[in-house]
DNA sequence: TCACACATGTAACACGTTACATGATTTG
DNA sequence: CAAATCATGTAACGTGTTACATGTGTGA
């Protein structure tokens, strides 16, 4: 039930309609918690009957309507709640991993090659938390930051996705060494 | 459709019952894959009902009798071919990091305490990836077992899981830090 | 004797994914 | 003129979670 959560804790950076939220979730909230569109469109129209959004449709010229939502004050309890609540385990599910472990008796050349993807993308998501972190410090450094800032959260949330994206680089690359050169003695 | 070639790649180790595998999920797999009992009993019925895998009874004295899991050539051939096929990007859900992103408009000392949960969880699970990867290496270094074994795929998965911990100590040890600092500065 | 490990499941529900549908406007 | 972006959704299906049910054997 934290799909919920994730939507009202995205939401504390201000209304959205369902199209902006999946912008939102894309570029910063896919490090904690990824969702499509479809869910989050089934999900607000919950939060709103349960009276934890409220939505009002914004009339718009040269585009479609929207609807944008904002956090009512039981959706902040409810947050303020959920926070305190205890945490689950994280369940890791990763595609490439499984194919890692069935390397052996698989396509070596594949695996390789969905490595090298992996690689690139963590390089590019890397990348954009950098700019996402230069835009929240803007010109401060991170001391500064922390004793300034209203709210921590986002800082800490994008430097737990920095990190594990350096390390996904610094592990990609290890592996990838240690397949191309299995690959070579097998020759 | 990716439990299905977890629990295929689980049974390249050898085969196992229900409650067999749901062990060693625990142990190694949970790593990159994470399923309960349920989830793996349903599974292994649908992996026999297509070919992928064959049952037989095994009776025991003291025990109740168990079904145990065998790849078939079928089993190892989709195995196979799944390792060759695009992986798509993992999806990341984490709780924890959620009640981060909220931290401001939440309650700061139950996510300190659940930061600590996972901080000891996390060095668990790396003294755990120790004593397995130990258990490898049997007293060989990294570059002999590399050179040696015929199965590098659950080595570097193992590594994984490692390295993904041990990044996870760091940064709990961090932001438990900040939020200390912080909390000390409201005072 | 009490709790834990072995061993297998069912049922109901919640959540996530994929494909499709619609239609306007802006940018190349 | 085509493609991308804005904007919202439905339907069908597949996967994951939770609670429950059952019974034996082993070790503290």
């Amino acid at each position: 039930m934290a799909l919920r959560h994730a939507v009202l804790a995205a939401l504390l950076e201000g209304e959205a309609s369902g199209y902006q939220l999946a912008k939102r979730f894309d570029v910063s909230v896919a490090n904690f918690w990824s969702a499509t569109p479809q869910q989050l469109y089934r999900e607000l129209e919950r939060l709103e009957r349960d009276g934890l959004l409220s939505g009002r449709v914004v009339e718009q010229r040269r585009r479609p309507n929207k609807r944008v939502f904002t956090l009512t004050a039981d959706g902040r309890e409810e947050l303020h709640a959920f926070t305190a609540r205890p945490a689950r385990p994280t369940a890791m599910r990763d595609d490439l991993l499984v194919k890692l472990q069935a390397v052996d008796a698989g396509d070596q050349d594949a695996v390789r090659k969905a490595l090298t993807v992996r690689l690139e993308r963590s390089r590019g998501r890397l990348d954009l938390y950098d700019r996402l972190r230069d835009g929240l410090l803007d010109g401060r450094d991170e001391a500064a930051y922390l004793s300034e800032a209203d709210r921590v959260g986002p800082y800490l949330t994008l430097m737990a996705g920095r990190a594990y994206e350096q390390e996904n680089i610094r592990w990609s690359e290890t592996v990838l060494g240690i397949l191309d050169r299995r690959a070579a003695a097998r020759r």
